[in-house]
DNA sequence: TATGCATGGTGGTCAGACCACTGTGCTAAA
DNA sequence: TTTAGCACAGTGGTCTGACCACCATGCATA
């Protein structure tokens, strides 16, 4: 009856059942769950299918496992990450637009952290970048200049974040950056840099991202 | 010999082989994988344990399983999220410190962004959290405010991230802003957006953020 | 030509077995 | 009495083989 929708994915009410049975049980972080061959006999199913609800967890990170020992509900406050990440996962990226806008915060927050923190700006990556830019035969992609931007300011997260969203957002980033305007307008951003002037670089980089939108709908 | 660290969690590995023969392959978004038994039989484990993985890579949205059809790659690109989010929540956090920058890029940019935009800090809101913020028997809660400026930007992702980093960060957001300091960084902080001033707006927000900061401690 | 059915392949689930590992408690040696 | 060693039970890890429910296909039949 109940199998069209609700009930094709056993492995998803397992999921359910274990987590209102850790409310019920009030089990804390850490506490360990009860065997698998326990939980199986309590849910009525399967060592297999509850075991592929486990793993399913375990990669989430909501829980631990431990050979010889047992199962133990993970100490991090994960839940609600993975909450987040699943309705993230789920619906679709809504607005390319929210994909771009965002992407661009974090390079607006890089720019700005690395022009205004004198050890950062003072550092011989920029002068490189420059010279880099200068050389006829070597390649210098645009996303060499903004990654390395904020692999300076030593935030991973935002760094892993930026990553991502730049493989949304539809501009082409493993691009060498070859037009003349393009080299002068990410040239005056570098000297801005070095300079420590946040406010002119900011500029800058909104020039070099103008130009870089501008140019899409011509190849393609 | 490789069994302590490596291969203890043999479903791991095979979500890696996955993504190599996925890779491997060419395997398109929305393709159809090998069955679950020719997949045990290529990768020599049985088909229990291709099922974890294929579990787990479902319950995280990176494949479709149709009964009878076969298993599909799903049709968006998940991947780079799944392991930014996965990777990220499976090494507890590095460093707490990124967590909290991050956020704060993005309560950065939101209060720059209502400020300096004239439709957005006209908006009624903003009045109505200064009135509220002013009611002695209403309850304003921290997150209240930076959620509100969030969502005027329009920016459904970088409140997705915020939201998600908020929880982290170790700050607690869910209180209610009662202490006259705090009230008053607030109120300044409303002040400063509905004049546009960004710059003014911006500093509140750091006054107001080491305010939160320095609490850390008290209670705990 | 069009309809209906048999068949093979697929995921979904199960039971039972064995292995590897851990903790515990008992036993025997010091 | 204390301690070192071992046997054992419980746990996760893995495998096998079986059966079910479902779907697409193609063949046989009307």
């Amino acid at each position: 009856m109940q199998n069209s929708q609700s009930s094709s994915k056993r492995f998803l009410d397992i999921i359910g059942e274990l987590q209102s049975l850790i409310s019920e049980q009030k089990i804390e972080y850490g506490d360990k769950l009860p065997s698998e061959r326990h939980l199986a006999e309590k849910l009525q199913v399967s060592r297999a299918a509850v075991r592929e609800a486990l793993r399913s967890m375990e990669l989430l990170g909501l829980i631990e496992t431990r050979r010889g020992e047992g199962t133990f509900l993970s100490d991090f406050k994960k839940h609600q990450l993975v909450e987040v990440l699943s309705t993230f996962i789920m619906q679709q990226a809504r607005s390319i637009q929210d994909v771009v806008e965002t992407r661009m915060i974090h390079e607006r927050a890089a720019v700005r952290t690395v022009t205004e923190n004198e050890e950062i700006r003072l550092l011989p990556v920029w002068q490189g970048m420059q010279s880099k830019l200068n050389e006829e035969d070597s390649v210098f992609l645009r996303e060499d200049m903004i990654r390395e931007t904020i692999v300076a300011t030593e935030n991973r997260l935002s760094l892993k974040i930026w990553f991502l969203l730049k493989q949304y957002s539809g501009v082409s980033f493993d691009v060498a950056i070859t037009a003349p305007e393009e080299i002068a307008a990410v040239h005056k951003l570098l000297d801005e840099i070095i300079s420590g002037n946040s406010e002119a670089a900011l500029a800058c980089y909104e020039i070099w991202m103008q130009q870089v939108e501008g140019e899409r709908g011509g190849t393609e």
